[in-house]
RNA sequence: GGGCCCCUAGCUCAGUCGGUAGAGCAACGGACUUUUAAUCCGUGGGUCGUCGGUUCGAGCCCGACGGGGCCCA
Protein backbone atom coordinates (compact mmCIF):
# COMPACT_ATOMS: atom_id res chain seq x y z
CA UNK A 1 0.00 0.00 0.00
CA UNK A 2 1.63 3.17 -1.22
CA UNK A 3 0.20 5.47 1.44
CA UNK A 4 2.29 3.15 4.63
CA UNK A 5 4.94 4.16 2.69
CA UNK A 6 6.90 7.31 3.82
CA UNK A 7 10.27 8.04 2.43
CA UNK A 8 12.44 8.77 5.21
CA UNK A 9 14.59 10.37 3.03
CA UNK A 10 12.37 13.69 2.77
CA UNK A 11 13.23 16.49 5.05
CA UNK A 12 11.59 16.48 8.71
CA UNK A 13 8.43 18.72 7.91
CA UNK A 14 7.60 17.13 4.60
CA UNK A 15 7.61 13.43 6.20
CA UNK A 16 5.74 14.78 9.76
CA UNK A 17 3.20 16.06 7.02
CA UNK A 18 2.70 12.67 5.30
CA UNK A 19 2.69 11.05 8.51
CA UNK A 20 -0.39 13.26 9.52
CA UNK A 21 -1.93 12.40 5.99
CA UNK A 22 -1.45 8.63 6.81
CA UNK A 23 -2.50 8.53 10.53
CA UNK A 24 -5.93 10.63 9.15
CA UNK A 25 -6.64 8.33 7.20
CA UNK A 26 -5.60 5.21 8.65
CA UNK A 27 -8.46 6.14 11.74
CA UNK A 28 -11.12 6.36 8.56
CA UNK A 29 -11.29 9.92 8.31
CA UNK A 30 -10.50 12.09 4.77
CA UNK A 31 -7.68 14.18 3.96
CA UNK A 32 -8.98 14.51 1.16
CA UNK A 33 -12.62 14.87 1.19
CA UNK A 34 -15.05 15.07 -2.32
CA UNK A 35 -16.86 18.18 -0.37
CA UNK A 36 -16.75 19.71 2.64
CA UNK A 37 -19.51 21.96 4.17
CA UNK A 38 -19.65 25.68 3.20
CA UNK A 39 -22.43 28.01 3.33
CA UNK A 40 -20.80 31.58 2.51
CA UNK A 41 -17.73 32.60 1.84
CA UNK A 42 -15.57 34.84 3.65
CA UNK A 43 -15.98 37.58 2.30
CA UNK A 44 -19.63 37.27 2.27
CA UNK A 45 -19.35 36.97 5.77
CA UNK A 46 -17.33 39.81 6.96
CA UNK A 47 -19.68 41.89 4.47
CA UNK A 48 -22.74 40.86 6.32
CA UNK A 49 -21.46 41.64 10.07
CA UNK A 50 -19.45 44.59 9.51
CA UNK A 51 -19.50 46.48 12.47
CA UNK A 52 -20.51 44.18 14.80
CA UNK A 53 -19.71 45.03 18.12
CA UNK A 54 -17.51 43.46 20.65
CA UNK A 55 -18.14 40.06 22.43
CA UNK A 56 -21.28 39.42 20.32
CA UNK A 57 -23.12 35.92 19.78
CA UNK A 58 -24.86 36.28 16.94
CA UNK A 59 -26.97 32.93 16.83
CA UNK A 60 -26.17 32.79 13.50
CA UNK A 61 -24.61 28.82 12.02
CA UNK A 62 -22.26 28.92 9.34
CA UNK A 63 -20.16 26.57 7.87
CA UNK A 64 -16.94 28.12 6.07
CA UNK A 65 -13.97 27.67 4.25
CA UNK A 66 -10.89 28.85 4.09
CA UNK A 67 -6.84 28.29 4.55
CA UNK A 68 -4.91 28.17 7.74
CA UNK A 69 -2.60 30.83 7.76
CA UNK A 70 -1.91 31.18 11.48
CA UNK A 71 -2.64 29.04 14.57
CA UNK A 72 -2.41 29.91 17.74
CA UNK A 73 -3.26 26.78 20.15
CA UNK A 74 -3.96 27.25 23.55
CA UNK A 75 -4.96 25.26 26.48
CA UNK A 76 -8.71 25.18 26.12
CA UNK A 77 -8.87 28.05 23.19
CA UNK A 78 -7.66 28.05 19.85
CA UNK A 79 -7.45 30.17 17.59
CA UNK A 80 -6.88 30.17 13.93
CA UNK A 81 -6.87 32.47 10.85
CA UNK A 82 -8.67 31.53 7.77
CA UNK A 83 -7.79 33.05 4.32
CA UNK A 84 -9.64 32.86 0.91
CA UNK A 85 -8.25 32.99 -2.52
CA UNK A 86 -8.81 37.08 -2.33
CA UNK A 87 -6.80 37.24 0.48
CA UNK A 88 -10.07 37.95 2.66
CA UNK A 89 -9.41 36.52 6.41
CA UNK A 90 -11.72 35.50 9.11
CA UNK A 91 -10.78 33.93 12.80
CA UNK A 92 -11.73 30.57 13.76
CA UNK A 93 -11.81 29.54 17.49
CA UNK A 94 -12.23 26.54 19.16
CA UNK A 95 -13.04 25.95 22.68
CA UNK A 96 -13.07 23.13 24.81
CA UNK A 97 -16.87 23.58 25.92
CA UNK A 98 -17.94 23.56 22.30
CA UNK A 99 -16.14 20.80 20.26
CA UNK A 100 -15.25 18.84 23.61
CA UNK A 101 -11.23 17.16 24.16
CA UNK A 102 -11.13 14.54 21.02
CA UNK A 103 -11.92 17.16 18.26
CA UNK A 104 -9.64 19.77 20.14
CA UNK A 105 -6.82 17.37 20.09
CA UNK A 106 -7.66 16.12 17.17
CA UNK A 107 -7.59 20.24 15.74
CA UNK A 108 -4.23 20.48 17.42
CA UNK A 109 -2.58 17.75 16.48
CA UNK A 110 -3.69 17.14 12.88
CA UNK A 111 -3.97 20.52 11.01
CA UNK A 112 -0.69 22.49 10.08
CA UNK A 113 -0.74 25.56 8.58
CA UNK A 114 -1.41 25.84 4.78
CA UNK A 115 -4.23 22.95 5.32
CA UNK A 116 -7.53 23.80 3.65
CA UNK A 117 -10.28 23.51 6.26
CA UNK A 118 -14.24 23.78 6.85
CA UNK A 119 -15.12 25.15 10.01
CA UNK A 120 -18.79 25.12 10.73
CA UNK A 121 -20.22 26.97 13.84
CA UNK A 122 -21.63 30.45 15.22
CA UNK A 123 -20.38 33.68 13.90
CA UNK A 124 -19.49 35.78 16.76
CA UNK A 125 -16.98 38.42 18.08
CA UNK A 126 -14.05 37.95 20.21
CA UNK A 127 -13.68 39.80 23.24
CA UNK A 128 -11.22 41.40 21.66
CA UNK A 129 -13.46 42.36 18.82
CA UNK A 130 -12.24 40.21 15.79
CA UNK A 131 -14.79 38.61 14.10
CA UNK A 132 -14.88 34.95 13.91
CA UNK A 133 -16.45 31.43 13.67
CA UNK A 134 -16.73 29.80 17.60
CA UNK A 135 -16.42 26.17 15.91
CA UNK A 136 -18.76 23.23 16.86
CA UNK A 137 -17.04 21.39 14.34
CA UNK A 138 -14.27 21.03 11.30
CA UNK A 139 -13.47 19.29 8.69
CA UNK A 140 -10.32 18.73 6.97
CA UNK A 141 -10.92 20.26 2.94
CA UNK A 142 -7.18 19.32 1.78
CA UNK A 143 -4.18 18.22 4.02
CA UNK A 144 -1.22 19.91 2.63
CA UNK A 145 2.21 18.15 2.20
CA UNK A 146 4.52 21.13 2.38
CA UNK A 147 5.03 23.92 4.73
CA UNK A 148 4.05 27.89 4.02
CA UNK A 149 6.71 30.05 3.81
CA UNK A 150 7.00 32.54 6.40
CA UNK A 151 4.32 34.79 5.77
CA UNK A 152 6.20 38.04 7.29
CA UNK A 153 9.40 37.95 5.40
CA UNK A 154 9.39 38.80 1.39
CA UNK A 155 9.50 35.63 -0.92
CA UNK A 156 12.55 35.75 -3.04
CA UNK A 157 12.42 37.13 -6.52
CA UNK A 158 13.19 33.20 -8.03
CA UNK A 159 10.31 31.41 -5.41
CA UNK A 160 7.12 34.20 -6.70
CA UNK A 161 8.38 33.36 -10.19
CA UNK A 162 8.44 29.22 -9.82
CA UNK A 163 6.02 28.87 -7.11
CA UNK A 164 3.35 31.50 -8.05
CA UNK A 165 0.61 29.68 -6.43
CA UNK A 166 2.64 29.90 -3.38
CA UNK A 167 3.07 33.79 -4.19
CA UNK A 168 -0.36 33.94 -4.59
CA UNK A 169 -1.30 32.76 -1.60
CA UNK A 170 1.40 34.31 0.53
CA UNK A 171 1.53 38.25 -1.17
CA UNK A 172 -1.09 40.34 -1.13
CA UNK A 173 0.63 42.18 -4.40
CA UNK A 174 0.25 38.61 -6.12
CA UNK A 175 -3.05 38.49 -5.43
CA UNK A 176 -3.70 42.03 -6.38
CA UNK A 177 -1.95 41.65 -9.52
CA UNK A 178 -3.28 38.61 -10.76
CA UNK A 179 -6.62 39.94 -10.49
CA UNK A 180 -5.61 43.81 -12.31
CA UNK A 181 -4.73 41.78 -15.25
CA UNK A 182 -8.46 40.28 -16.24
CA UNK A 183 -9.66 43.87 -15.04
CA UNK A 184 -7.82 45.48 -17.40
CA UNK A 185 -8.67 43.05 -20.35
CA UNK A 186 -11.52 43.61 -19.72
CA UNK A 187 -12.03 47.30 -19.83
CA UNK A 188 -9.75 46.97 -23.53
CA UNK A 189 -12.89 44.11 -24.82
CA UNK A 190 -15.11 46.63 -23.18
CA UNK A 191 -13.37 50.27 -25.18
CA UNK A 192 -13.32 48.19 -28.15
CA UNK A 193 -16.82 47.47 -28.02
CA UNK A 194 -18.10 50.51 -27.55
CA UNK A 195 -16.69 51.75 -30.73
CA UNK A 196 -17.60 48.73 -32.25
CA UNK A 197 -14.34 47.50 -33.09
CA UNK A 198 -14.93 43.74 -33.44
CA UNK A 199 -12.94 40.89 -32.07
CA UNK A 200 -11.39 38.36 -33.94
CA UNK A 201 -8.63 35.39 -33.57
CA UNK A 202 -5.86 35.17 -36.27
CA UNK A 203 -3.35 31.98 -36.05
CA UNK A 204 -0.61 31.61 -34.17
CA UNK A 205 0.81 28.96 -36.13
CA UNK A 206 1.82 30.09 -39.18
CA UNK A 207 2.90 28.82 -42.21
CA UNK A 208 4.65 32.27 -42.77
CA UNK A 209 5.83 34.79 -40.13
CA UNK A 210 5.69 38.48 -40.89
CA UNK A 211 3.65 41.70 -39.56
CA UNK A 212 7.07 42.74 -37.61
CA UNK A 213 10.75 42.44 -37.64
CA UNK A 214 11.58 39.90 -35.03
CA UNK A 215 12.99 36.33 -34.98
CA UNK A 216 10.43 33.92 -34.72
CA UNK A 217 10.40 30.20 -33.08
CA UNK A 218 10.30 27.30 -35.66
CA UNK A 219 8.58 24.24 -35.28
CA UNK A 220 7.34 21.24 -37.29
CA UNK A 221 4.19 19.94 -38.30
CA UNK A 222 4.03 16.46 -38.40
CA UNK A 223 0.86 16.34 -40.77
CA UNK A 224 1.99 18.42 -43.12
CA UNK A 225 5.37 17.93 -42.68
CA UNK A 226 6.47 21.58 -42.77
CA UNK A 227 8.01 24.03 -41.10
CA UNK A 228 5.71 26.11 -38.98
CA UNK A 229 6.12 29.26 -36.90
CA UNK A 230 4.82 30.82 -34.45
CA UNK A 231 3.56 34.21 -34.93
CA UNK A 232 5.45 37.19 -34.31
CA UNK A 233 2.69 39.51 -34.83
CA UNK A 234 -0.95 39.26 -35.92
CA UNK A 235 -0.97 42.22 -38.43
CA UNK A 236 -0.96 40.57 -41.74
CA UNK A 237 -4.28 38.43 -40.93
CA UNK A 238 -5.67 41.38 -39.48
CA UNK A 239 -5.34 43.53 -42.47
CA UNK A 240 -6.78 40.37 -44.72
CA UNK A 241 -9.83 40.96 -42.08
CA UNK A 242 -10.30 44.91 -43.32
CA UNK A 243 -10.18 43.56 -47.07
CA UNK A 244 -12.70 41.35 -46.27
CA UNK A 245 -15.14 44.26 -44.45
CA UNK A 246 -14.34 43.59 -41.19
CA UNK A 247 -13.81 47.35 -40.93
CA UNK A 248 -12.68 47.59 -37.25
CA UNK A 249 -11.44 44.58 -35.93
CA UNK A 250 -8.79 44.19 -33.29
CA UNK A 251 -7.24 41.11 -31.55
CA UNK A 252 -5.53 40.24 -27.86
CA UNK A 253 -3.15 37.25 -27.95
CA UNK A 254 -0.23 35.85 -27.46
CA UNK A 255 2.75 36.87 -29.67
CA UNK A 256 6.26 35.22 -29.77
CA UNK A 257 9.69 36.24 -30.61
CA UNK A 258 12.54 34.03 -29.87
CA UNK A 259 14.74 36.94 -28.79
CA UNK A 260 16.51 37.84 -25.33
CA UNK A 261 14.42 38.20 -22.38
CA UNK A 262 15.04 40.80 -19.82
CA UNK A 263 12.76 42.88 -16.99
CA UNK A 264 10.90 44.37 -20.06
CA UNK A 265 10.95 41.51 -22.51
CA UNK A 266 9.32 37.74 -22.15
CA UNK A 267 9.75 35.38 -25.31
CA UNK A 268 5.94 35.38 -25.15
CA UNK A 269 3.46 38.24 -24.72
CA UNK A 270 0.24 39.50 -24.81
CA UNK A 271 -0.61 41.95 -27.65
CA UNK A 272 -3.36 44.18 -28.72
CA UNK A 273 -3.41 45.51 -32.64
CA UNK A 274 -6.15 46.96 -33.87
CA UNK A 275 -7.18 48.16 -36.96
CA UNK A 276 -9.76 50.82 -38.23
CA UNK A 277 -10.78 51.48 -41.90
CA UNK A 278 -11.01 55.14 -42.74
CA UNK A 279 -8.86 56.32 -39.78
CA UNK A 280 -5.30 57.33 -40.01
CA UNK A 281 -2.25 57.22 -37.39
CA UNK A 282 -4.15 60.37 -35.77
CA UNK A 283 -7.55 58.23 -35.34
CA UNK A 284 -5.97 55.20 -34.22
CA UNK A 285 -3.96 57.26 -31.67
CA UNK A 286 -7.38 59.11 -30.13
CA UNK A 287 -8.16 55.50 -30.08
CA UNK A 288 -4.83 54.14 -28.06
CA UNK A 289 -5.01 57.11 -25.51
CA UNK A 290 -8.69 56.30 -24.82
CA UNK A 291 -8.02 52.42 -24.18
CA UNK A 292 -5.06 53.31 -21.54
CA UNK A 293 -7.25 55.67 -19.96
CA UNK A 294 -10.17 54.16 -20.02
CA UNK A 295 -8.10 50.94 -18.15
CA UNK A 296 -6.71 53.23 -15.94
CA UNK A 297 -10.13 54.55 -14.57
CA UNK A 298 -11.49 50.62 -14.43
CA UNK A 299 -8.41 49.63 -12.56
CA UNK A 300 -7.53 52.64 -10.24
CA UNK A 301 -11.37 54.88 -10.73
CA UNK A 302 -8.63 57.66 -11.92
CA UNK A 303 -6.72 58.80 -14.84
CA UNK A 304 -3.71 59.24 -12.30
CA UNK A 305 -2.03 55.77 -10.98
CA UNK A 306 -0.22 54.65 -8.44
CA UNK A 307 2.51 52.82 -8.87
CA UNK A 308 3.52 49.70 -6.56
CA UNK A 309 5.90 51.60 -4.83
CA UNK A 310 3.55 54.72 -3.94
CA UNK A 311 4.44 56.87 -7.10
CA UNK A 312 1.94 58.20 -9.10
CA UNK A 313 1.73 58.74 -12.58
CA UNK A 314 -0.71 61.09 -14.31
CA UNK A 315 -2.26 59.19 -17.54
CA UNK A 316 -5.31 61.80 -18.17
CA UNK A 317 -5.71 64.44 -20.73
CA UNK A 318 -4.62 64.85 -23.88
CA UNK A 319 -0.61 63.82 -24.31
CA UNK A 320 2.26 65.43 -25.29
CA UNK A 321 3.07 64.94 -29.41
CA UNK A 322 6.74 65.77 -31.00
CA UNK A 323 8.73 64.79 -33.92
CA UNK A 324 10.76 62.21 -33.96
CA UNK A 325 13.66 64.49 -35.67
CA UNK A 326 12.28 67.42 -33.38
CA UNK A 327 13.59 65.21 -30.44
CA UNK A 328 16.75 64.09 -31.65
CA UNK A 329 17.76 67.60 -32.45
CA UNK A 330 17.14 68.61 -29.48
CA UNK A 331 19.00 66.02 -28.10
CA UNK A 332 22.12 65.95 -29.68
CA UNK A 333 22.38 69.81 -30.18
CA UNK A 334 22.00 70.48 -33.58
CA UNK A 335 19.52 69.53 -36.70
CA UNK A 336 18.95 66.08 -37.45
CA UNK A 337 16.51 65.29 -40.24
CA UNK A 338 15.69 62.29 -42.13
CA UNK A 339 17.72 63.79 -45.21
CA UNK A 340 20.58 63.84 -42.61
CA UNK A 341 23.17 61.01 -44.16
CA UNK A 342 24.05 58.16 -43.30
CA UNK A 343 27.89 59.57 -42.64
CA UNK A 344 26.59 62.45 -41.15
CA UNK A 345 24.50 60.06 -38.56
CA UNK A 346 27.72 58.23 -37.52
CA UNK A 347 29.53 61.32 -36.59
CA UNK A 348 26.73 62.14 -34.44
CA UNK A 349 27.10 58.54 -32.61
CA UNK A 350 30.78 58.16 -32.56
CA UNK A 351 30.49 61.34 -30.85
CA UNK A 352 27.78 60.18 -28.33
CA UNK A 353 30.47 56.97 -28.07
CA UNK A 354 27.88 54.58 -29.03
CA UNK A 355 28.57 51.31 -30.98
CA UNK A 356 27.87 51.59 -34.56
CA UNK A 357 26.08 47.68 -35.76
CA UNK A 358 27.67 48.71 -39.93
CA UNK A 359 24.16 46.64 -41.51
CA UNK A 360 22.38 49.70 -40.00
CA UNK A 361 20.71 51.81 -42.48
CA UNK A 362 19.93 55.96 -42.02
CA UNK A 363 16.93 55.53 -40.12
CA UNK A 364 17.60 52.72 -38.00
CA UNK A 365 20.96 55.03 -36.92
CA UNK A 366 18.78 58.17 -36.17
CA UNK A 367 16.49 55.57 -34.71
CA UNK A 368 19.22 54.12 -32.23
CA UNK A 369 20.74 57.77 -31.21
CA UNK A 370 16.75 58.62 -30.46
CA UNK A 371 17.28 55.65 -27.86
CA UNK A 372 20.36 56.86 -26.92
CA UNK A 373 19.57 60.32 -26.03
CA UNK A 374 15.84 60.78 -25.54
CA UNK A 375 14.17 58.06 -25.23
CA UNK A 376 14.33 57.64 -21.15
CA UNK A 377 13.55 60.89 -20.34
CA UNK A 378 10.39 60.65 -21.79
CA UNK A 379 8.69 59.98 -18.37
CA UNK A 380 5.30 61.59 -19.49
CA UNK A 381 3.02 60.00 -22.18
CA UNK A 382 3.75 61.51 -25.66
CA UNK A 383 3.85 60.41 -29.36
CA UNK A 384 6.30 60.26 -30.72
CA UNK A 385 5.72 61.11 -34.40
CA UNK A 386 7.02 60.95 -38.21
CA UNK A 387 9.61 57.89 -38.75
CA UNK A 388 11.95 56.92 -41.13
CA UNK A 389 10.64 55.03 -43.91
CA UNK A 390 13.81 52.61 -44.55
CA UNK A 391 12.88 50.86 -40.96
CA UNK A 392 8.61 50.83 -41.21
CA UNK A 393 7.87 49.18 -44.15
CA UNK A 394 4.27 48.36 -43.37
CA UNK A 395 3.22 52.30 -42.80
CA UNK A 396 2.45 55.04 -45.74
CA UNK A 397 4.46 57.39 -46.47
CA UNK A 398 4.06 61.19 -44.61
CA UNK A 399 1.51 62.56 -46.19
CA UNK A 400 3.98 66.13 -45.80
CA UNK A 401 7.62 65.02 -44.98
CA UNK A 402 9.72 63.26 -47.17
CA UNK A 403 11.82 60.48 -46.31
CA UNK A 404 9.01 60.10 -43.20
CA UNK A 405 5.94 57.84 -42.58
CA UNK A 406 2.84 57.93 -40.53
CA UNK A 407 4.55 56.24 -37.60
CA UNK A 408 4.36 57.29 -34.06
CA UNK A 409 5.56 55.90 -30.92
CA UNK A 410 3.76 56.27 -27.61
CA UNK A 411 6.19 55.99 -25.10
CA UNK A 412 5.26 56.33 -21.06
CA UNK A 413 8.02 56.13 -18.46
CA UNK A 414 10.60 55.98 -20.53
CA UNK A 415 9.16 52.70 -22.65
CA UNK A 416 7.75 51.99 -25.60
CA UNK A 417 4.33 51.13 -24.95
CA UNK A 418 2.66 51.42 -28.20
CA UNK A 419 2.69 51.87 -31.84
CA UNK A 420 0.51 53.51 -34.77
CA UNK A 421 0.54 53.80 -37.99
CA UNK A 422 -1.31 55.33 -41.29
CA UNK A 423 -1.44 52.15 -42.53
CA UNK A 424 0.11 51.54 -46.60
CA UNK A 425 -2.88 50.71 -48.60
CA UNK A 426 -0.88 50.71 -51.84
CA UNK A 427 -0.20 46.65 -53.15
CA UNK A 428 2.75 47.82 -55.75
CA UNK A 429 4.80 49.98 -53.39
CA UNK A 430 3.85 46.99 -50.15
CA UNK A 431 5.30 44.57 -52.99
CA UNK A 432 8.40 46.82 -53.24
CA UNK A 433 9.27 47.22 -49.44
CA UNK A 434 8.48 43.22 -49.03
CA UNK A 435 10.69 42.13 -51.86
CA UNK A 436 13.25 44.75 -50.31
CA UNK A 437 12.83 42.78 -46.64
CA UNK A 438 13.43 39.39 -48.48
CA UNK A 439 16.49 40.81 -50.17
CA UNK A 440 18.16 41.70 -46.59
CA UNK A 441 16.58 38.80 -45.19
CA UNK A 442 18.02 36.71 -47.95
CA UNK A 443 21.53 38.37 -46.68
CA UNK A 444 21.10 36.81 -43.41
CA UNK A 445 19.01 39.20 -41.34
CA UNK A 446 17.46 36.60 -39.13
CA UNK A 447 14.52 39.38 -38.49
CA UNK A 448 13.59 40.73 -42.18
CA UNK A 449 10.42 40.30 -43.06
CA UNK A 450 9.00 37.55 -45.85
CA UNK A 451 7.65 37.95 -48.98
CA UNK A 452 4.05 37.03 -48.04
CA UNK A 453 2.38 36.60 -51.32
CA UNK A 454 -1.19 35.86 -50.09
CA UNK A 455 -1.12 38.90 -47.97
CA UNK A 456 0.13 41.33 -51.19
CA UNK A 457 -2.92 39.11 -53.13
CA UNK A 458 -5.60 40.17 -50.54
CA UNK A 459 -3.79 43.80 -50.80
CA UNK A 460 -4.21 44.06 -54.60
CA UNK A 461 -8.01 43.43 -54.20
CA UNK A 462 -8.10 46.86 -52.54
CA UNK A 463 -7.93 47.69 -48.79
CA UNK A 464 -9.59 50.90 -47.52
CA UNK A 465 -7.44 53.87 -45.99
CA UNK A 466 -7.05 52.69 -42.43
CA UNK A 467 -4.88 53.31 -39.03
CA UNK A 468 -4.09 50.82 -37.01
CA UNK A 469 -2.09 50.11 -33.42
CA UNK A 470 -0.60 47.77 -31.56
CA UNK A 471 0.50 47.60 -27.73
CA UNK A 472 1.90 45.21 -25.36
CA UNK A 473 -0.64 44.59 -22.62
CA UNK A 474 2.09 43.20 -20.21
CA UNK A 475 3.96 46.88 -21.03
CA UNK A 476 0.26 48.04 -20.45
CA UNK A 477 0.09 46.27 -16.77
CA UNK A 478 3.74 47.40 -16.88
CA UNK A 479 2.93 51.21 -17.04
CA UNK A 480 -0.19 50.83 -14.84
CA UNK A 481 1.46 49.31 -11.72
CA UNK A 482 5.22 50.03 -12.09
CA UNK A 483 5.83 46.61 -12.45
CA UNK A 484 8.51 44.50 -14.39
CA UNK A 485 7.49 41.84 -16.65
CA UNK A 486 7.70 38.98 -15.02
CA UNK A 487 5.46 40.08 -11.88
CA UNK A 488 2.74 41.16 -14.68
CA UNK A 489 2.74 37.72 -16.20
CA UNK A 490 1.68 35.10 -13.66
CA UNK A 491 3.57 32.34 -14.94
CA UNK A 492 6.49 33.63 -16.65
CA UNK A 493 8.91 31.04 -18.49
CA UNK A 494 11.82 29.94 -16.54
CA UNK A 495 14.79 27.38 -16.86
CA UNK A 496 13.58 23.84 -14.72
CA UNK A 497 15.14 23.41 -12.00
CA UNK A 498 18.27 20.96 -10.99
CA UNK A 499 16.45 17.46 -9.71
C1' G B 1 28.09 39.02 -26.01
C1' G B 2 31.06 41.75 -21.61
C1' G B 3 31.32 42.89 -16.29
C1' C B 4 29.69 42.37 -11.22
C1' C B 5 26.83 39.91 -7.33
C1' C B 6 23.99 35.72 -5.21
C1' C B 7 22.95 30.07 -4.28
C1' U B 8 23.75 27.67 3.60
C1' A B 9 17.54 24.22 7.62
C1' G B 10 10.60 24.21 5.05
C1' C B 11 11.01 30.08 4.29
C1' U B 12 14.04 34.59 4.90
C1' C B 13 18.93 35.21 6.05
C1' A B 14 23.87 35.42 9.30
C1' G B 15 28.46 32.74 9.19
C1' U B 16 34.74 37.03 11.42
C1' C B 17 41.31 34.93 10.12
C1' G B 18 40.46 28.40 6.40
C1' G B 19 39.65 24.84 12.27
C1' U B 20 34.13 20.97 11.09
C1' A B 21 26.92 25.02 11.25
C1' G B 22 23.86 29.77 13.48
C1' A B 23 19.26 33.16 14.10
C1' G B 24 14.03 34.41 13.36
C1' C B 25 9.71 32.24 11.78
C1' A B 26 8.16 27.15 10.77
C1' A B 27 8.38 21.88 13.03
C1' C B 28 8.31 18.36 17.38
C1' G B 29 7.21 17.58 23.09
C1' G B 30 5.08 20.20 27.36
C1' A B 31 2.11 24.53 29.93
C1' C B 32 -1.85 27.98 29.00
C1' U B 33 -10.10 29.51 27.75
C1' U B 34 -9.61 35.66 24.29
C1' U B 35 -5.12 35.05 20.90
C1' U B 36 -3.77 38.68 16.53
C1' A B 37 3.64 37.01 13.52
C1' A B 38 0.24 34.72 20.94
C1' U B 39 3.51 33.75 25.16
C1' C B 40 6.71 30.55 28.29
C1' C B 41 9.95 25.89 28.94
C1' G B 42 12.39 22.03 26.27
C1' U B 43 13.93 19.27 21.60
C1' G B 44 15.07 17.92 16.74
C1' G B 45 16.16 19.46 11.78
C1' G B 46 21.95 20.65 7.09
C1' U B 47 24.91 16.39 0.57
C1' C B 48 26.50 24.70 2.74
C1' G B 49 23.85 24.53 -5.92
C1' U B 50 27.07 20.43 -8.60
C1' C B 51 31.84 18.50 -9.88
C1' G B 52 36.93 19.00 -9.40
C1' G B 53 41.45 21.41 -7.27
C1' U B 54 44.67 23.67 -3.26
C1' U B 55 45.28 22.40 2.03
C1' C B 56 46.74 18.48 7.75
C1' G B 57 41.82 20.73 7.39
C1' A B 58 37.18 24.26 2.76
C1' G B 59 30.48 27.05 3.65
C1' C B 60 34.93 30.33 3.27
C1' C B 61 40.52 30.06 -1.39
C1' C B 62 40.98 28.48 -6.99
C1' G B 63 38.63 26.34 -11.62
C1' A B 64 34.58 24.43 -14.47
C1' C B 65 29.45 23.74 -14.84
C1' G B 66 24.12 24.68 -13.44
C1' G B 67 20.43 28.19 -11.61
C1' G B 68 19.09 33.33 -10.33
C1' G B 69 19.77 38.72 -10.24
C1' C B 70 21.87 43.62 -11.58
C1' C B 71 24.57 46.81 -14.91
C1' C B 72 26.60 47.63 -19.82
C1' A B 73 26.23 46.65 -25.08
Amino acid sequence: MSEEIIEDDLPEQLRIRREKRSAILARGDEAYPVAVARTASLKEIRARHLGLAIDVATGIQESLSGRVIFKRDTGKLCFATLREGDGTELQAMFSLDKVGPDLLNQWKSDIDIGDLVSVTGEIITSKRGELSILADSYQLAAKSLRPLPVEHKPLSEETRVRMRYVDLIVRPEARFNARLRPQVMQSLRQSFSSREFIEVETPMLQVMHGGATARPFKTHSNAYDMELFLRIAPELFLKRCVVGGLERVFEINRNFRNEGADSSHSPEFAMIEAYQAYGDWDSIALLTRNLIQEAAFAVYGSHVVTHHDGRELDLGGTWREANLFDLISEGVGEVVSAQTSLDELKRIALKLEMKIDPKWVAGKLAEEIFEQVTEGQLKDPIFVRGYPVDTSPLVRAHRLTPGLVEKWDLYIEGFELATGYSELIDPVIQRDRLVEQAALGAKGDVEAMNLDEDFLRAMEFGVPPMGGMGMGVDRLLMALTGLGIRETILFPLVKPEEQ
